[in-house]
RNA sequence: GCGCCUGUAGCUCAGCUGGAUAGAGUGCUGGCCUCCGAAGCCAGAGGUCGUGGGUUCAAAUCCCGCCAGGCGCGCCA
């Protein structure tokens, strides 16, 4: 990581106090916690807090707070980059506007100087189930992943986008056999998921009555696995139909991914899997039963099972083919899993076993989130406890279409801002939040378009386009004479920030910090535009100034909640 | 029973990895459309940061105990 460019201001001015503090002070101590932030925007940028010298100087801070002040002045950079203040123990330092506009930009070569170039990381995120309807609990691993990966290749990495369906096991015996007695040829073609689903229902209720219906699945999971050319028909209709209804989602949501293999594509993988492990010498046969152990007394957990004892892999055997295969064909800097935290053993298990055939941990990591609940009730398919991500955009598109025949009903192309809108909301309603908090799902809130969501920052940014299309000034440049009030270099400032935040979200894996930070600059803009109106003012270089803001907020809000995975309309 | 996660305003959440008077949104009360778009803006009320200890000049943040909720704990995925 080049640190000196994502973060260049901060980065600068730690190193030069750091200098002074050693020169003049004979401080032997660390950089990082010298300079903080600044608790309010009214202290200035930066903090030093005097504090840290108390003990060796044996002053009292608020007096070496006045000797540093003048040390600081004397560092020529320092000097001609900061205004310096001190508040009792603290010293502030604000940056000079140049110093802001410097840094204000993503530079060109920003990518190779940061050094992400040509590096890969694979991603494995969204993974629904064949034959199973999307809910809104696979939404999170598909809005999360996509943000993840969006603010990997903004800083320059080849993200490899795997969505690794749940295309195998048991349940595909069962699904044929209902699908040979009860399918319907048109239904099926026409809502696969749908139809799949109540078959899947139904025989589950007919098999309490008929056990024997259970065996028959069996036979076919059997010949499914065996190749037979029927079953392997069938399967794969279903799969394809499916995944062509899931494109669908993937589409309105703006994802595309790089390879759909799933945990069919590794059956045939996992003996050599098997095999690989077995030759590190750390498999053992456990009741029959081929078992990866840990060391019970640093990590306590039970053994991973490559193999059942009647000789089926399971699912962490296709992990781990998946891991190999991966490794050989993506050669990737990190591989990175987005599921659901009820998964954090399984991980743990699969990355500890990796790491004892001599793997680098860093090379693994579980961006594990919580669960959507509803009504204080786990979601799930069989007991009917369920929200479909298709009612849920639905009813949002719905909605925002209705208010926008209220609020401005000659608006054209008002379907695909409904879309916008309504699907901005979802997203950035599930993204505001830590991923790693358990969400209690509510229809009010998903449908709320006022106050901290999607539809805000949007109506923020047609704003903006529309001062952009009244002035017609489109400035992509700040002028050369400029003037900024305390309120607009607060601006300044907080987008100059930028970069750093997506730094942050990447080293985190957590697109709320981007979330929460477009949020304030939204903000930050609507008290803009409400208290100093652009078009009325008279001063040209001000005015000028206003319009370079308008154009760089527009920008930065474009960019980001795009990195989010939402859409800007122009008009609303 | 053991392990992991969470606990901040009535509700939903921020709090930049230890710094200054703990911040938003929503809901409630009041104000603002002859003025670039009111999905907006402004003001007000609302807090023992689950709880008890410890470390530190400094704790919502780090450590330990307890309480409450969630998730997980070898032949399911």
């Amino acid at each position: 990581m080049n640190y000196s460019i994502i973060n260049p201001i901060k980065y600068e001015l730690e190193d030069r106090v750091l200098n002074v503090l050693r020169e003049k002070y004979d401080y032997s101590g660390e950089k990082k916690g010298l300079i903080v932030p600044a608790k309010k925007i009214e202290f200035g940028h930066y903090s030093f807090p005097a504090f840290v010298l108390a003990k060796t100087l044996k002053k009292s801070p608020v007096e070496i707070g006045k000797q540093l002040i003048e040390d600081f002045c004397e560092e020529s950079w320092i000097n001609t980059s900061f205004v310096l203040s001190q508040m009792g123990p603290y010293i502030n330092f604000t940056a000079n506007t140049e110093v802001i506009l410097e840094n204000l930009m993503v530079p060109d070569d920003f990518c190779e100087k940061y050094g992400a170039m040509s590096k890969t990381i694979v991603m494995d995120y969204s993974h629904p189930n064949i034959a199973k309807p999307f809910g809104i609990g696979h939404l999170r691993s598909t809005v999360i992943g996509a943000a993840i990966k969006r603010i990997y290749e903004f800083l320059g990495y080849k993200v490899i986008g795997v969505n690794h369906l749940g295309d195998w096991g048991t349940q595909f015996g069962k699904l044929i056999e209902a699908y040979k007695r009860w399918g319907v040829e048109e239904e099926f073609i026409k809502e696969p998921i749908t139809h799949l689903y109540s078959l899947y229902v139904r025989f589950h209720k007919e098999a309490k009555e008929n056990p024997k219906l259970d065996d028959i699945s069996r036979e076919w999971f059997k010949k499914l696995e065996d190749g037979d050319k029927e079953a392997t028909d069938i399967w794969k209709k279903f799969r394809e139909l499916s995944l062509k209804e899931f494109k669908k989602y993937y589409e309105i949501l703006d994802i595309e991914f790089e390879s759909y293999d799933g945990e069919a594509f590794y059956q045939d993988k996992t003996e050599s899997a098997v095999n690989m492990v077995k030759e590190k010498g750390i498999a053992l046969l456990n009741d029959g039963a081929l078992v990866v152990e840990f060391d019970e007394d640093k990590e306590p957990m039970p053994p991973l099972l490559l193999r059942k004892s009647d000789g089926a892999t399971t699912y962490a055997t296709r992990d781990l083919a998946a891991v190999f295969y991966r490794l050989e064909n993506y050669s990737p800097e990190k591989l990175l899993y987005v599921v659901g935290s009820p998964q954090k053993l399984h991980f743990k298990q699969l990355f500890k076993t990796l790491i004892k055939m001599g793997y680098d941990e860093k090379l693994f990591n579980h961006i594990d989130f919580g669960l959507i609940k509803f009504k204080d009730m786990k979601l799930s398919t069989r007991e009917g406890n369920f929200i479909f991500l298709k009612d849920v955009i639905e009813k949002a598109v719905t909605m925002a279409e209705k208010i926008i025949s209220e609020k401005n009903p000659e608006l054209e192309n008002r379907k695909q801002v409904a879309e916008y809108v309504g699907i901005g909301a979802i997203i950035f309603g599930d993204l505001a939040n830590d991923r790693i908090k358990n969400i209690d799902f509510d229809w009010e809130r998903v449908l709320s378009f006022e106050g901290e969501t999607g539809p805000y920052i949007q109506y923020t940014y047609v704003r903006l386009r529309s001062i952009m299309r009244n002035t017609g000034a489109f400035l992509k440049e700040c002028p050369q004479e400029y003037l900024f009030n305390e309120f607009e270099k607060n601006i300044l400032w907080h987008i100059s920030r930028f970069r750093e935040i997506i730094q942050k979200c990447s080293e985190t894996y957590k697109p709320s910090l981007l979330a929460t930070y477009i949020m304030d600059l939204a903000k930050m803009y609507n008290n803009f535009y409400h208290k100093y109106p652009v078009n009325k003012e008279e001063d040209i270089i001000v005015r000028n100034s206003r319009l370079f803001l308008v154009n760089l907020g527009s920008g930065i809000l474009k960019e980001g909640m795009g990195i989010l995975g939402i859409k800007m309309p122009e008009k609303m």
